[in-house]
DNA sequence: TTATTTTATTAGGCATACCTAACATTTTTA
DNA sequence: TAAAAATGTTAGGTATGCCTAATAAAATAA
């Protein structure tokens, strides 16, 4: 059994992983929670007696396959809930992640497999990310970064990677959402921003942060 | 904005008062709380000091109005949960009470409302206590302790006092639930133990603890 | 390579929410 | 009413999970 602070350690750990971030420090993790290294190295020392991680100064932190399985398990409670409140109660995307913060960290044996078949086992939340089913797999999703597009090209919008208030009400503002197509039409060289074409009609301009931020299927 | 731990002193001290309890004494919250008494004594300070209760050692604790609003809406969260798990994920209703007491402390203006909406408003919870409504309304229901139904009357059960799993199980056992109607054919004096029947054909013996912990109307 | 900057770690503190043990105050019962 | 029992309170302690400030170690730049 695990604390709400352990059990948010872990979810942190495993979304560098998975964000491809190669060395995990306890630097980066202090960044990802929003606290002090000094914290991190505590909790890496209680993780680490606790067998949930591994941790070596040369190659950061590791979860190991127990950490990993309650890490995936959080992701899965999370991802899970946050497509019952768009589903089922009528919240935007916008609106869900900190509900979910809370919600993911419900102990139940069956909880989320009884959730699951009730919403009729959704791929993905309302952002885009796959929920992992219950025997921990995880859908590879072929993902790329709209900043990677070539110019001319049509991609359409599978997910967000930022997955913040101010992003996701901006996208709306856009009218883009998950399923949306896209058109690269123009990539200015002096700061990265590009012109897009959004659906069949509207055009406008967005920056290279944005566009690092927004994953698109090709 | 209160922690887990004070939100549960709230909740267990409205729900002292609303079984009637005359006097909220340290040492029956730490009972409710299955806590220490002097636990209880540091939390009512602090409880104090945020006038949430009021402390006399004369008239025990009370809910200031401001805590009484914020127990209710724990209450009101509590049941709501309960109906959803019951509802609409298929628990049964000996399973709900440890989970709701989890979901209970999730914060979110709004979600209390959606969910009530998405329920389609019920009135009663699983067990048959009344759902206060988001106004702060509660429900007052006319209802009596099996115990104290007259030798050959019938009545309906509409509520249990007690709800923890083996009193639940056993009322599942004995196919009892919300609804059934039962008659008291007799009083054994000797250990205030009583026959009755349940529904048109079974008929059984129950204890006195047992008929104090059934909630009926005549 | 040395100096500078960044990162990691340790030491010591703080708030929360519990605990036990000792003591004080009520309430019961004899 | 006095003794016994129950209840309330205080003092001091623990674990969790944060913090700051100081120091050590590593990475980067000069």
């Amino acid at each position: 059994m695990q604390t709400f602070s352990e059990e948010n350690y872990l979810k942190i750990i495993y979304n560098l992983d998975k964000q491809g971030l190669k060395k995990i420090t306890p630097t980066a993790i202090a960044e990802a929670l929003n606290n002090n290294p000094a914290s991190v190295v505590d909790m890496i020392k209680k993780l680490s007696d606790k067998k949930l991680i591994q941790y070596e100064k040369t190659k950061g932190v590791k979860l190991t396959e127990k950490g990993k399985n309650i890490a995936i398990s959080i992701v899965r409670k999370h991802r899970l809930w946050e497509a019952f409140l768009v589903e089922k109660l009528g919240y935007g995307w916008d609106q869900v992640h900190e509900i979910a913060e809370q919600l993911e960290h419900v102990q139940q044996a069956e909880l989320a497999d009884r959730l699951d078949k009730f919403l009729g086992f959704p791929q993905y939340d309302p952002h885009g990310d796959p929920i992992p089913k219950a025997n921990g797999e995880t859908a590879v999703t072929y993902k790329t970064l709209l900043a990677e597009i070539t110019e001319g090209k049509t991609c359409q919008v599978v997910a967000v990677k930022d997955t913040s208030p101010p992003f996701l009400q901006y996208l709306k503002k856009l009218d883009i959402g998950i399923g949306t197509k896209l058109t690269l039409i123009e990539k200015i060289p002096f700061d990265n921003s590009m012109v897009i074409g959004i659906g069949k009609s509207a055009k406008t301009t967005v920056s290279r942060i944005f566009a690092e931020n927004l994953l698109v299927h090709e």
